[in-house]
DNA sequence: GTTAGGTCCTCGTTTTATGA
DNA sequence: TCATAAAACGAGGACCTAAC
């Protein structure tokens, strides 16, 4: 059903971090807004939990999953939506009379189609292609439909009722969705507060909450802090009066239903721009930005973008790396959007928005090496995968593979580490002085060489899936910064470079998991020099110059050089006047 | 004691949609 | 045409907290 989107908006939005939910309670009552933020944390009592089953599907909504992430889906249409769940788990919960009632709307509606499009596949692309404007069927054919419809309900008469001030058939629709079990039907017309006799906007009273529906909303944005003006005389539409604006949705719905006009509307303004929003040509699309290809099980950037950033590292590296800090900001912006999807490049943006904090818009200045090492990576990367990334199912080991540990004395870091699978030694030594987290990462890859995860792609594996190598490790710090995939920390970014780009290779993801010091004592004993639990002749021998850090020593050797053209930078820049959005879109570049 | 995550705030980037 | 909204990500610094 389609739901009050005032609620919507209102009341509960879904936070994620990661893939857990918070589970704090946030309430933000109306005071609490006029007040301009978000007030004190309260506790309300326990409410009426989600119950999946009211959606009459079986089990579980489907997951959507994407890198270290997973997240039920949402489609737009309240928790209890059947369309959450896969079409064979919808409507397995509903008894004889629930599935026979939406089995004869359903065959009503699709007889009404067929009958009043005739080849229904034509009709489709012409709507989609912005040839009809305006509603194909009579009023006196929908009537007839209304008719038939509430032929299969309870009270035939009353459901034909309109209420006074309603475009909708309120009645039909209660009567229907109390049949289907629809959790929050009688909000249509039951009570002195529904949508029939009217309700309230949350003004004076807060909505209540529909736990069926929508999640607690556990996050709000902070209101501006002008002060409250009840008079709000430049805000013209706000003048108008209660009668004008009834008199406007009147208009709105004489014209045929509002939703259905904003629907078609829509569609022909995209139309009108010789742009869509969402435009799929066989089997590629673009949304919001990305490129989807459906042939490949892909997604990332489309072949235009693509030229678009080779061409402005190509056009930065002929200028020898010089580039005005407008360019900068604006191609790294940029980047960072095109590093939501294509999540490889996320540790090379670290040099980048190091960079771009100390570089004011006007200044014309060169790239560090540290930063266009990374940018030839990158190019290098776009060039070969045309900057699209497999969204194909990934698959987790089971278990771990490996345990490991680092040890930082003055002098030198020990790192020692165990395959699950059998009990494995290894003991390079390094450099010292490094924070416990890059030592534990590089612990990490040194393990992932050791026990021959960077060998070669699983044979087959990588036509299918993508293999996330599970590893865990005593830090709890080393875990966060491989999920996030980004740090600034430097050696620590520089490690993470070096890995992703050994993991790329063989189209492997590393997934490092926290536990607990007691529990990883083997590790820990190996990097104490105590071998003991372990058999010698299993031992893997490995030196620094067996990991793959070819990356990273390069970038360790513009280090000295990135701090020195950073420090100078931050002593040139002051504090820059906002841009006005005007100049910001007059200085854009197309891409 | 060290290190890094989390939070808060403001600013930057991207996208589309909407209303004046 | 312009301003605003929403949501996602990033940066910086100060402060608090947790784990080693």
């Amino acid at each position: 059903m389609s739901r009050d989107a005032g609620q919507a908006t209102q009341q509960v939005q879904q936070v994620h971090k990661g893939s857990q939910a918070r589970h704090e309670l946030e309430v933000i009552s109306s005071d609490d807004e006029h007040q301009g933020g978000a007030g004190p944390i309260q506790v309300e009592e326990p409410e009426e939990p989600f119950n999946p089953s009211l959606s009459g599907a079986f089990v579980q909504p489907m997951i959507c999953r994407f890198e270290m992430c997973k997240r039920e889906i949402v489609d737009g249409f309240g928790l209890c939506s059947p369309g959450r769940w896969t079409p064979a788990a919808r409507e397995r919960l509903m008894d004889a009379a629930q599935t026979g009632h939406a089995r004869t709307v359903r065959n009503l509606l699709e007889r009404f189609v067929r009958e009043q499009l005739g080849d229904v596949k034509k009709f489709s692309f012409m709507l989609a292609t912005g040839k009809i404007l305006s509603s194909p069927f009579s009023e006196e054919a929908l009537s007839g439909l209304r008719k038939s419809i509430a032929a299969t309900l309870s009270g035939p008469a009353g459901a034909l009722e309109v209420p006074e001030r309603q475009p909708f058939y309120l009645y039909l629709l209660a009567q229907s969705l109390q049949i289907l079990g629809d959790p929050d039907w009688a909000i249509l017309t039951q009570g002195e507060e529904c949508h029939a006799n009217g309700m309230p906007l949350g003004h004076d009273k807060p909505l209540p909450r529909v736990p069926q529906v929508f999640r607690r909303r556990l996050k709000s944005r902070k209101l501006g802090e002008t002060p409250f003006d009840p008079i709000m005389s430049n805000y013209v539409s706000a003048e108008l009066s209660s009668e004008q604006l009834e008199a406007q949705f009147r208009k709105d719905a004489e014209q045929g239903m509002m939703i259905v006009r904003q629907t078609f509307s829509k569609w022909l303004r995209a139309a009108d721009a010789k742009e869509v929003a969402f435009c799929i040509w066989g089997l590629v699309a673009e949304f919001i930005g990305y490129y989807l290809s459906y042939e490949t099980f892909s997604a990332g950037l489309s072949p235009k973008r693509v030229k678009w950033v080779l061409e402005w590292i190509g056009n930065a590296e002929k200028n020898n790396w010089y580039v005005t800090g407008r360019g900068f900001s604006e191609f790294l912006g940029r980047l960072n959007f095109v590093a939501r999807l294509l999540s490889w490049i996320r540790p090379f943006l670290a040099p980048l928005f190091a960079f771009n904090a100390v570089l004011r818009r006007g200044t014309v200045a060169r790239l560090p090496a540290m930063a266009f090492i990374s940018l030839c990576y990158v190019r290098d990367e776009l060039k070969s995968s045309n900057g699209l990334q497999s969204v194909k199912q990934t698959w987790l080991a089971p278990r771990e593979s490996f345990r490991t540990d680092a040890k930082c004395e003055t002098g030198r870091v020990v790192l020692g580490g165990w395959s699950t699978k059998a009990g494995l030694g290894l003991d390079p030594d390094g450099e010292s002085g490094w924070a416990s987290t890059s030592a534990e990462l590089l612990a990490s890859l040194a393990a992932l060489v050791a026990f021959g995860h960077l060998a070669q792609p699983i044979p087959g594996a990588q036509d299918c899936m993508q293999v996330f190598v599970c590893g865990e490790t005593d830090n709890r710090s080393t875990p966060e910064v491989q999920r996030k995939g980004l740090s600034n920390k430097w050696p620590l970014f520089g490690i993470q470079m070096a890995a992703s780009k050994a993991l790329r290779k063989v189209n492997k993801r590393l997934m490092l998991n926290w536990r607990p010091r007691e529990e990883n004592t083997w590790a820990d004993d190996l990097t104490n020099g105590d071998f003991h639990a372990f058999d010698p002749k299993r031992r893997v021998k490995l030196t620094f110059a067996m990991l793959p850090l070819g990356l990273r020593a390069d970038l360790d050797a513009s280090r000295a050089e990135f701090i020195q053209a950073r420090a100078t930078l931050v002593s040139l820049k002051t504090k820059e006047a906002a841009i006005g959005r005007r100049e910001k879109e007059a200085t854009k570049t197309a891409w």
